[in-house]
DNA sequence: TGTACATCAGTGAACGCGCGTTCACTGATGTAC
DNA sequence: TGTACATCAGTGAACGCGCGTTCACTGATGTAC
């Protein structure tokens, strides 16, 4: 696999479509969805424009092929926040735990990670093709097994688990957008740490429909609060 | 004020500055924010780009001219769910019904005009210079003001008030977001509906930190099921 | 009331840019005999 | 093991597009006398 812009020894690149594939995701990194060319990538790679056609029928191949990218390290990043945490005690607490874990991986790569972010719900690609509720989009699988684990654990009454992955999805993937394109982009790291603090709490306290003890809420903080590079 | 594509009949236009906001804001409306160009601004009023340099200082000033356009008419649109409402009777359930009025007037607007929805949030278009806490984006204000009423009511304990302005604009956003980008566009309008309720149902018992009274529920979904044009 | 002239708001042509995509081509690879 | 040749993966030039922006210009407006 020869390395992005440096002139390569071969005619042949041996590897061009991999390599199309690493310079869109690196340029979604960088700049964004629009920032997803086949001319760009093909520069990144070394190789003409034209070349870019043997591997994909088009721009739109490509730019889906970026998002696929940004989707899997976006699972990546989720996955990193689960597995700090010990998966054993109080099926309650862990439940909890896994909630305020995934969510705060979700936000933690949107802001660590916006041009990627972006491109995850970049404009007119459809998700999938699956049926009315979007299987494939893995960061959403992982908040329904969440959900599923607290109603098992007794946290959730199963009469209040109906749409409730939509809520906890729509509330963190606001407060990401809010960060990363809106208005919250200039608030201080405090204002966005006390903020994401403030959602989970009236999130879970919504979810359970009764107020958290105080243990719970001291578990939830305290994931919420776990420095990224311990 | 001639109208849009037609040719005018005087050399000077008269009124071009605001033919050209409307236009940019037309633009946004049916293409979103990328749509809107000086040349497509220009063609639309009848006239040549250059003559457009004479009203902005270049293409990012007509963008942010469109991007003022679509919050002002955001705000009419969540204006319009507040008016509904009789502002009588105890104050909880106004507040609630407030809180739910605007919520449900952000998400309409957000589904009904999504070009224009995504025009607000353009990509690093700053939404005003103001301090830490974003100030002139009038939706986020309606959200604070029925906040401060619902501590006042006695419904939200003041040690829940801080941030919750953050949660609540995080919630609706993420669902609308959801709705127009994302995966949820694909869902039904029942699906929706029921999203929706669910999740202003949790945010609202998550505010209050204890169980809405069946009375309360009744009149947060009544408020939400409201047809648009009765 | 009439005219000279400054000012203003447009025109039209052109620039350079990066994009997606297509064309006829050629160098390298590997397979059949 | 060696050679003819089909196949494959690239090249290079070119197309047309819409964009932002600038230039020297000209037609219309309105003000001073």
């Amino acid at each position: 696999v020869s390395s992005s812009a440096s002139t390569r020894a071969t005619y042949h690149h041996g590897d061009l479509r991999n390599a199309l594939i690493a310079a869109a995701a690196e340029l979604a990194q960088t700049g964004g969805p629009g920032s997803v060319t086949i001319r760009a990538a093909a520069r990144a790679a070394g190789v003409t424009p034209t070349a870019a056609y043997r591997h994909f029928a088009g721009h739109e191949e490509l730019l889906h092929a970026a998002k696929d990218q940004a989707m899997e390290r976006m699972t990546a990043a989720m996955d990193v926040e689960i597995a700090r945490l010990p998966q054993t005690g109080d099926p309650v607490r862990r439940g909890l735990g896994n909630l305020a874990a995934v969510g705060l991986g979700y936000f933690r790569f949107a802001t660590a990670e916006p041009g990627l972010f972006r491109t995850c719900f970049a404009d007119g690609l459809s998700v999938a093709s699956e049926p009315v509720l979007f299987s494939d989009a893995t960061p959403f699988l992982k908040g329904v097994a969440v959900l599923d684990d607290l109603v098992e654990a007794g946290y959730l009454p199963p009469e209040r688990r109906p749409m409730a992955e939509v809520t906890i999805w729509a509330s963190v993937h606001g407060l990401a957008m809010l960060s990363v394109d809106g208005p919250l982009r200039e608030a201080g790291e405090e204002v966005m740490q006390a903020a994401l603090e403030r959602t989970f709490e009236i999130v879970a306290v919504g979810l359970g429909g009764r107020p958290l003890t105080d243990e719970l809420r001291e578990d939830l903080l305290s994931v919420l609060r776990a420095t990224h590079t311990p």
